[in-house]
DNA sequence: TTTCACATACCAATTACCTCA
DNA sequence: TCTGAGGTAATTGGTATGTGA
């Protein structure tokens, strides 16, 4: 299995914040599409008839372009309004110790190059430091590099993946002394955190930088994965609505198609009605012949009308239903 | 007021690890 | 023991938006 190489991608960084700032302003449209369909990030209002009960009632309101720019702003104040999280924002003092700077592990390297595949302990409770919490809170991997691959020297970056390679992977229950660090561990999350991250994502499907360090304090986590969790949650939500409405559309078409094969029916009956000689009782009073004098061939449903001496369909070349339906 | 550089957040697509049948 | 499939954490590249100079 290919591996992974491991390393410090400041160009590569480098490159992609050009790219970004050559790009920034051009949309693509992609996600535009979607939003039509689902409402933007897929919490917003969408017009679609069917929708699962995944997402929280109300994302948080960051700034988030999507959602902000298909649902109506909630002022970030009131944003996070449910008990869960108000007790969890508020028990940030009084849980967990330490500094908060598993996420600049993680990512001091090269920023969004420098991931953790160093082998740092994924699932090693991160020490904290309550003044570092704002700074960690940062989630975006390409920030940190930007910002951090800026501030630190080379050897602060030394430091702290000799730091991640010291620790523990207890995903396998081993070291990763043999993996020399070019292997990506994976956290196993248990099913405490599984938990209290679904709750958590029930109250609010976006996490604002308190939101996020309380709850990988609490979690024992860093907050990038808090974050990466919830990006994934969401994004496994959106593909579960994803599915539902395409079942909802497909059924949709196949009841559309049934109405519209009814409705070419009933349309080649009432011509077949008005190319038959209506039945003149008077000057000004014409009486159409009844429905029951029409006819359909059984296999190829084409109207014809019937009177009492032969067949006469209403469209040119029918008159094989003259001898028998049954030559269809 | 407009423009630019930067920071931040999010998403889609993908990769790769891990578990299980 | 091996293997393929599926789930999912993590990575990567891209876009949108806010802010300060």
């Amino acid at each position: 299995m290919a591996m992974m190489v491991d390393g410090c991608d400041r160009p590569r960084e480098e490159a992609h914040r050009m790219r970004a700032m050559a790009s920034s302003g051009a949309s693509l449209g992609l996600g535009v599409e979607f939003s039509m369909v689902r409402g933007g990030d897929g919490v917003g209002p969408r017009s679609c008839p069917v929708q699962l009960d995944l997402l929280p009632l109300r994302p948080s309101s960051q700034s988030n372009s999507n959602s902000q720019a298909t649902a109506p702003s909630v002022p970030s104040s009131t944003s996070y309004r449910g008990l869960a999280w108000q007790a969890l924002v508020g028990s940030t003092t009084n849980s967990g110790s330490g500094n908060d700077d598993g996420e600049v592990t993680t990512y001091a390297s090269g920023g969004r190059g420098g991931s953790p595949r160093g082998g740092i302990d994924v699932n090693q409770i991160p020490s904290t430091d309550g003044e570092e919490e704002e700074e960690a809170a940062v989630s975006s991997p390409s920030s940190i590099g930007m910002k951090r691959g800026r501030e630190k020297s080379g050897q602060e970056f030394e430091v702290e993946r000799e730091r991640n390679t010291t620790c523990e992977m207890s995903s396998r229950g081993g070291s990763d002394d043999e993996d020399e660090g070019t292997t990506r561990k994976k956290l196993r999350l248990s099913k405490e955190q599984s938990a209290l991250l679904e709750e958590s994502f029930k109250e609010h499907s976006t996490l604002n930088p308190k939101q996020k360090n309380a709850l990988a304090k609490q979690l024992g986590l860093r907050p990038r994965q808090v974050e990466v969790w919830f990006q994934n949650r969401r994004a496994r939500t959106k593909l579960k609505q994803t599915e539902v409405d395409c079942e909802l559309l497909k059924r949709c078409c196949d009841s559309l198609k049934e109405e519209n094969r009814r409705l070419q029916k009933e349309l080649l009956e009432l011509r077949a009605i008005k190319v038959a000689p209506p039945c003149v009782i008077s000057h000004d009073y014409y009486m159409p012949l009844p429905a029951a004098t029409l006819t359909m061939c059984p296999s190829c449903e084409r109207v014809a009308t019937v009177d009492n001496r032969s067949l006469t369909f209403a469209k040119p070349g029918f008159s094989h239903l003259s001898q028998s339906s049954a030559a269809c």
